[in-house]
DNA sequence: CGGTTAATTAACTCAAAGGTTAAATATAAG
DNA sequence: CTTATATTTAACCTTTGAGTTAATTAACCG
């Protein structure tokens, strides 16, 4: 269950769908009306309402009113969220500090094992 | 729907959960088994069983085995799929300014390589 | 062997996600 | 006022997700 005062939650479960996605993709080009942003989707214009109404409350997303059309545009802050998180792992795919992290592990592990045995 | 052969969907749908971001977090200190990692939760083995199922599927975490333990350690690849993808939109969090072409031109170059690099 | 510990699988419940079609709303244009 | 266009809401369906308890598998230990 994703909890809804749970910020990266929510952003990570908006981001989990491609078709939101490629909508994000799209708003970086600028404002567009829904159903321009529907256009290349094999769905129906609800659907994507549906999209755009998960995106707006995550937060990706704000529209505004113009005459019949509701234009929307990306709103990258949740993003950044996002990019901070994903930092912290930063080390653990740049291999250097990987494999020695790993190792140091391994060492923790067995030194514990051999205490163990040792006491009983 | 989320779709099986969707890399960042996958990943995104399992960092979508705050239980399976925790784990991860405690991961990064190293390898432990099951028991442990569920200590700190307020929920049953299975459950985080079965998040660790869905964190092994998403790539995320490998298993090994210990005699009775399954020791679990942290998997960071899927991680820099996301860092890179969130870096595409880092313009709009960091320029008040309007530099959108540039950016386009930029995110344009950068899924060709990304598509090149998939196919090999 | 029999018992204990670690972890998974099975079977189930319940809620939410993602889609549909049909109806409703909002605004503009004749 | 009526009609066309853009979009949302309503009602519904089906699948998936997250949790439960009870049973099962796997490995160790005395």
């Amino acid at each position: 269950m994703v909890k809804d005062n749970d910020i990266l939650s929510t952003t990570f479960a908006a981001l989990a769908d491609p078709t939101r996605r490629a909508i994000l993709a799209k708003l970086a080009s600028g404002e567009t009306s829904v159903t321009k942003l529907a256009e290349p989707f094999d769905m129906s214009l609800p659907a994507v309402s549906k999209h755009l109404k998960v995106l707006e409350h995550a937060g990706l997303i704000a529209r505004s009113r113009d005459a019949q059309w509701r234009p929307c545009r990306l709103d990258a802050g949740p993003l950044k969220e996002v990019a901070d998180w994903v930092s912290h792992y930063r080390r653990f795919w740049e291999d250097t500090f990987d494999r020695l992290d790993e190792y140091l592990t391994n060492l923790k592990k067995k030194e514990k094992k051999n205490v163990r045995r040792r006491k009983k």
